[in-house]
DNA sequence: CGCCAGGTTGATTTCGCTCAAGCAATGTGG
DNA sequence: CCACATTGCTTGAGCGAAATCAACCTGGCG
């Protein structure tokens, strides 16, 4: 479980259990014992019977880029599996300032920290990408839990995983600098969205706006912009919108690999 | 569970059952079965026979003030109950950067997020006073919560509870100035060290050296002597060594209060 | 074509870090 | 019991990274 484990901190695995993505040309099916995901992710325990019974209470539904699948402070549901597309979670404090953490991946779970914590959700989730995304009611997770003793230590295991003080660490402003964190995101987002380009190069087609990463390293859309340009005038890396084109990946991995020793 | 419920975030709850301090001068019994804090606190649910199962493994220990009871990189052992005294749990970065997160209470466990990751301690834990610690090595751990899913719940419940994006926030440098930062440990230190001086005024016998406090709220130990002399001078409350008379709680509350909406 | 959100750029300010020195409390050995 | 080291705390001066404020682009869309 949760053996994603990248070279990088986990930072960004709220739950993770796969990573592949789906075929987005094939057709979906509409439960979740026929969900051709479950295998490989935290529900890969269920028996035949356990995943027929959670079809007859699964919801599912289709976001459309932007959406918010839950919001901070709502009363939680059940958990969210999300079947494709990717989702950002976010929070907002007193101050305004905007945090993000955690980016969902097909086959990943999300929202079960606040419901086994029976507390409000800390944070939103937003579809970044078009999404479809099951939704578990908690009554059923519980039965399953109350029955399975190894799903309950799957999800004891995963929720400790997650987010671990190494967290506070990440954010903690002036003593890792920014441009640390940014490209720590970088390498975070390429295990996930990269491509290899025609030339061999390594490409990332970004799914977060400029100020969704400001949100998410800590800083204002105005520092990031600076940083990215310094980053390009290095040779680093050529931002271009969305599309980020990865230069020297040795440099990058200097930075974050020497900076990290988690 | 956890009901530890102050009315400010539960920074410091690392697994916090309770919060009564133990009579220093009553006999120290030596068994599970027989502590006096079980009762309330996450182990309450054990049968007679299983408390005396943990009996037959578990190690007590007595720290003295400044010693490690575990250290970062350990390979965790099992879950710590504190039975008397207090901890704090720190960690140190690549950087170098000390970040102190977590105290633990008597009564309270520590620990266990790792072993249920398992994953190596992120973090060291330090008796900040005279303690005494039971460490219920972690194949008992396994064995009760096979048998007993109830436990396994309860232990979801808690490690959810205990870290949330929450966390991060307040570590947020420049964004929640560190006055802030200052006063809110100040409101949580004050629900566990607090007692009322002999003219009514609210007294706190700190537990933690300065740089201890700089840790905590991610600054260094200077910015810290500026920040409570601010106070100082404002008539906020009154700092002499680690004495903390609080003359204004209603400015503390104020400003903790207004920031901090979680 | 003009609007508008999102992004960039520049000028200024600010908060807390760094470095450096002085001081107070505690402890240790002669 | 005193010289002296040690450790933790305080104070000051200067600096720097990033926030803030304020224009000004730019590209997508009605």
């Amino acid at each position: 479980m949760t053996d994603t484990q990248t070279s990088h901190v986990p930072l960004f695995s709220s739950g993770a259990e796969m990573g592949s993505r789906p075929n987005p040309s094939r057709r979906i099916p509409l439960t979740c014992s026929a969900c051709e995901m479950r295998e490989e992710s935290m529900w890969g325990e269920l028996t035949r019977s356990e995943a027929a019974l959670v079809d007859q209470t699964l919801q599912r539904r289709a976001y459309r880029r932007g959406e918010t699948i839950f919001h901070q402070d709502d009363e939680p549901l059940g958990i969210y599996c999300v079947r494709s597309g990717y989702v950002l979670l976010w929070r907002i404090d007193a101050f305004g300032n905007e945090t993000g953490f955690g980016l969902v991946a097909p086959g990943e779970n999300m929202g079960y920290r606040s419901l086994f914590a029976e507390e409000r959700h800390a944070a939103t989730a937003r579809a970044l990408t078009p999404c479809q995304v099951c939704l578990m009611p908690g009554a059923i997770v519980n039965q399953l839990l109350e029955a399975k003793p190894a799903l309950a230590r799957r999800f004891l295991h995963m929720v400790a995983r997650d987010r671990g003080p190494t967290y506070a660490l990440l954010l903690r402003g002036q003593h890792v600098p920014l441009r640390v964190r940014l490209i720590h995101l970088l390498l975070v987002l390429k295990e996930r969205f990269a491509r290899t380009g025609k030339d061999g190069q390594l490409v990332i087609e970004l799914p977060l706006s400029r100020q969704d990463i400001a949100a998410m390293v800590g800083a204002r859309p105005e520092t990031i912009t600076r940083a990215i340009r310094e980053l390009d005038e290095e040779g680093v890396a050529t931002f271009r919108g969305r599309r980020v084109e990865i230069k020297r990946l040795d440099r990058l991995l200097e930075v974050a690999g020497a900076e990290w020793v988690d």
